[in-house]
DNA sequence: CTGAAAGCGCTAACAG
DNA sequence: CTGTTAGCGCTTTCAG
């Protein structure tokens, strides 16, 4: 049976030497590797007081176990690939910063790839994640590339797709219906006696989530029986120079619109800022909303009527599917509609 | 010799089958698996034929290594631990972009961690991510504890320092001295006449990079002969909410300042709102100047006068000076100092 | 330039 | 509950 060898004393690991491996803290506890591999994986399936031996050997040497080798052993790694189309954007930022609170305490790492709303480098990005035998990947948004789709569909992980809720997921889906907060804007600007509509949509060709609340803005328009809303697609997804000349291209036009939602709280303030500058007054001249609920909405002058998503929801909501799935193999996908909140303040 | 057995087509693996390791390129090739190996991982030492071979053999079954297994086998993985304070400020988004937008295409990995300026959670991060054996880790500021310095200077990779840069660091620096960004800025103010100067800096006590800049603020007044500036900190590191209430409680002492200094651009932007609600005329009535150059500081009303951090340079040095470390072990580490730049606007 | 063989450090049956 | 024994899929000497 595997002991330490030579004086009773099992020897401290000179710190100059290599890395501390499962070996040296079985050979000093007196077990095997494989005790050692249980006391730290299941505890539960090791007895208490072997347990305590092998803990306080591997504390001893200053054992850390290579999660390398027991990814490649166990074909899994603690590793969930997080795949966002801006790391710029603080709402993907709130939902990384909740996904990674859950699941660092639980052991999981986060590999993050953004990708500029470029479904190529998605597809990239997912394979890269994919190359790591990943516990779980995230992708952002319903739509993807086909290879993207067949590569996550063939992955032997839970998959999730976030910020968005589609129909028929390929695996899990947890976010908001962004065609209803579009609809929601257009209703609340509509019953604030609001008839004439614009959109203003930010980078709407490649951020889609855009294009589905521009598309269920002026829906909503139509079935009230208003006038289709015009609609500004803007090069950049939300700045407020964007904003800014939006604004100024509308309220120039023959017939300026009493009331614009945009598709960023960015945009949105853009024309608080122009607005300001031409003496425009919001709301008695023309509403303003925003999307998105950034902290700034709530102080602005005047404070920003904007859709509030739940982004840090999204985080924990993916954060606690997973980890209930890590738990459970047999468990499923589901989805999950977080819902948003419409936030009227004074700009409209 | 290793060969395709049976007929003379070398057989596609099925598609249901399990994955395609080495061992299949290297049977469909002809080759042995160190070749498909070397094809792979340093194509100039496999002639010619042979690594067309092999590449299409691979292409053929659709083979992807194994990086978990390639990552044990030769102690290193392609893998860089980056730890940052926040994912929420867009000043680490642009850095963790652009060193994402260098590290991917090398075939690196970040792996990303934060923890809200606390110490304790940053040695965490960099525990956890040097169990990984990454290539290389990047830790933000020059501040850590005791532990994670000591982790960090047994790391067997490169360890860079980034956003801050401090006469002696553990491996390598990329980043802008935050104390000669609060002295620029109070010059700047005092070249523009003011002398009742204050400062607000959002949680100097966690971010030790603002607590710099606002070191130096009050170093250049009062080697300028001014009376000590007014230092407000405040519990949030950057909120409209938080520059609303700092403004607001600076303009009504007794001795209003004739400038105000924000850690942030966001704080500043509060303050904006709030001098609009009050009637008092900026730079008139008291000069305003933040820090990020976010880009709403350049269309504000007025714009905002504030210093431009090197968030992107940051990140291209960084991966840089990685990736040709990567190439020559031999090369050690350095100190860049990107500088910072002072844009003076209509706000001061 | 290429092949054979020995691991990397751990997990996971399988016995006992 | 614990130990033995095989690998996980690749990289890397070491020969040739």
């Amino acid at each position: 049976m595997a002991r330490a060898k030579g004086s009773g004393l099992p020897e401290l690991r000179a710190t100059g030497g290599g890395r501390v491996r499962m070996e040296d803290v079985a050979a000093v506890a007196g077990v095997s590797v494989a005790t050692v591999s249980r006391a730290f994986g299941k505890p539960d399936s090791v007895s208490p007081e072997l347990r305590r031996r092998v803990l306080e050997s591997a504390e001893r040497l200053g054992f850390r176990p290579s999660v390398l080798a027991g990814s490649l052993a166990s074909a899994r790694a603690r590793i969930v690939g997080v795949v966002v189309p801006s790391l710029l954007t603080s709402f993907f930022g709130m939902t990384l910063e909740a996904l990674a609170g859950r699941l660092g305490p639980a052991g999981y790492q986060m590999m993050v790839g953004h990708h500029e709303y470029d479904l190529e480098r998605e597809e990239a990005l997912v394979a890269a994640s994919l190359d790591w035998s990943p516990a779980a990947i995230v992708v952002t948004g319903a739509t993807h590339s086909r290879a993207t789709l067949s590569a996550l569909a063939r992955a032997e992980c839970p998959v999730v797709e976030m910020w968005e809720i589609s129909e028929r997921p390929i695996d899990a889906a947890v976010g908001f219906s962004n065609r209803e907060a579009g609809r929601a804007v257009a209703r609340h600007l509509i019953a604030g006696g609001r008839r004439r509509l614009a959109f203003v949509g930010g980078a709407m060709a490649r951020d889609l989530r855009a294009a589905a609340r521009g598309q269920g803005f002026v829906e909503a328009a139509l079935e009230a029986g208003l006038p289709e809303p015009r609609v500004e697609v803007l090069e950049e997804r939300s700045s407020t120079a964007g904003g800014i000349a939006a604004f100024a291209r509308l309220m120039d036009a023959d017939e300026p619109p009493e009331a614009i939602a945009f598709s960023n709280d960015f945009l949105a303030l853009g024309a608080l800022f122009e607005a300001q500058r031409r003496g425009v007054r919001i709301p008695e001249d023309v509403a303003l909303a925003g999307y998105g609920d950034l902290e700034f909405a709530a102080n602005s002058t005047p404070t920003l009527t904007t859709v509030r998503p739940p982004h840090r929801a999204i985080g924990t909501a993916v954060a606690d599917h997973l980890l209930r799935r890590f738990e459970d193999p047999g468990a499923g996908g589901e989805i999950i509609d977080l819902g948003f909140e419409l936030v009227a303040r004074a700009s409209g």
